[in-house]
DNA sequence: AAATTGATAAATTTGTTAAAAAAGTCAGGA
DNA sequence: TCCTGACTTTTTTAACAAATTTATCAATTT
């Protein structure tokens, strides 16, 4: 038999879904509670039954995406032959996450200031899970003595992420294409391999 | 005898100056041409005399601004011991001119997009003349033995740019207050001299 | 002629208000 | 407990007037 609370649980995903295809194509400001409740062929109130307001819905699809990406992570977690590869993988699977969810993230973008407490809580859970796999990878390197110990391994990854983050935003500033095109991508994609090369070898002995 | 051109050049740099202050306390919405005229004690046809409009008034003291700081880089290229005291003068000359202009810089922060096309040019200038200044100490490094030859020394120090201004841009994001404060200041500091300091042992052999 | 101004025109921003759209609520039905 | 239609409240949009600011120009002074 199944459970009143595993049905809830089953049409909450729905809600869920239609939310995110809906957030993913036009944005947070550009769809509505009753587009959602239409796509789903149910009264606009019922979703208010489900989800107390606009933005705890869009929080908990946000909650859904980011535990998706985190689970990317964490399943890979020390599986790297070295720390290059670890890079990698990080430069490759935060830009895909982005790339993907370029539009979902546009209620974020543009509020930056004063956006929901739980938004900043998924933001800190998904940079924690980033940087503890860095962090695992670098500690890793040090004990097969490819590079140096270091004292402060979190404060390493921490600079190397924002300095990967800089150039993403750099090389996208002042483009007017609002959309980051292919060669755009791939430029900031080898300009951050060649920074994680550097980083590398700055680690080493 | 002073020409009518060298009293007109005077008066322009007058008309600048007031300019800049004004600029530089409230930023560029926020002032009017009445304003500056009135610091200067002149009519605000007069300023329109000497400049063609607002944003023509404001590019040009932009220029101004620019050029001092582009000055203090020239003065200083190839004075460096090493490599790290030449990254070291980039982020500390770099951090003043922004800390010291950061209202002035607001009209740029808010148009952002659709900006006059000369100030992209100085911007360009401006970081053609970080490059050059870095590119030249890295040069030199090579040519002491101290680094490894480099294939492209211009995109290795795009890349340290982008990561550097990636430092600043992450730690100041999602801090509530306006205005970046001593101690913010001072993490971004350390964290840039940390990568700066991997960054060259990146470089060497 | 070059430098300057007061008066005035043109453009932009701000404030107001009404209508439209969207968010959010609730009494009641299956 | 799940669900809806009808309703209320809040937010966004549009239109327009008032106020501020930019920009121009004929006239005046140096």
């Amino acid at each position: 038999m199944i459970s009143a609370t595993d049905q809830q649980d089953v049409k909450k995903e729905k809600i869920l879904e239609a939310a995110h295809h809906r957030f993913l194509h036009f944005g947070y400001s550009k769809t509505t509670m009753n587009e959602i409740a239409g796509d789903l062929s149910m009264s606009k109130a019922l979703l208010y039954y489900y989800f107390p307001d606009k933005s705890q819905l869009y929080v908990a699809v946000m909650r859904k995406v980011a535990d998706n990406y985190l689970k990317s992570l964490t399943d890979r977690i020390n599986t790297f032959a070295n720390l290059k590869e670890a890079f990698i993988f990080q430069i490759d699977t935060q830009h895909d996450f982005i790339v993907t969810n370029y539009n979902f993230f546009d209620y974020f973008r543009l509020n930056e200031q004063n956006l929901p407490e739980m938004i900043w809580e998924i933001v800190a859970r998904v940079h924690e899970s980033e940087t503890e796999l860095l962090v695992s990878a670098i500690t890793t390197e040090v004990e097969r003595g490819q590079i140096k110990p270091v004292a402060n391994p979190n404060e390493i990854v921490e600079v190397l992420l924002d300095a990967l983050h800089g150039v993403r935003a750099k090389s996208l500033s002042h483009k007017k294409t609002m959309f980051p095109n292919k060669e755009h991508l791939d430029e900031i994609r080898s300009k951050r391999l060649l920074l994680a090369d550097i980083f590398i070898k700055g680690l080493m002995y």
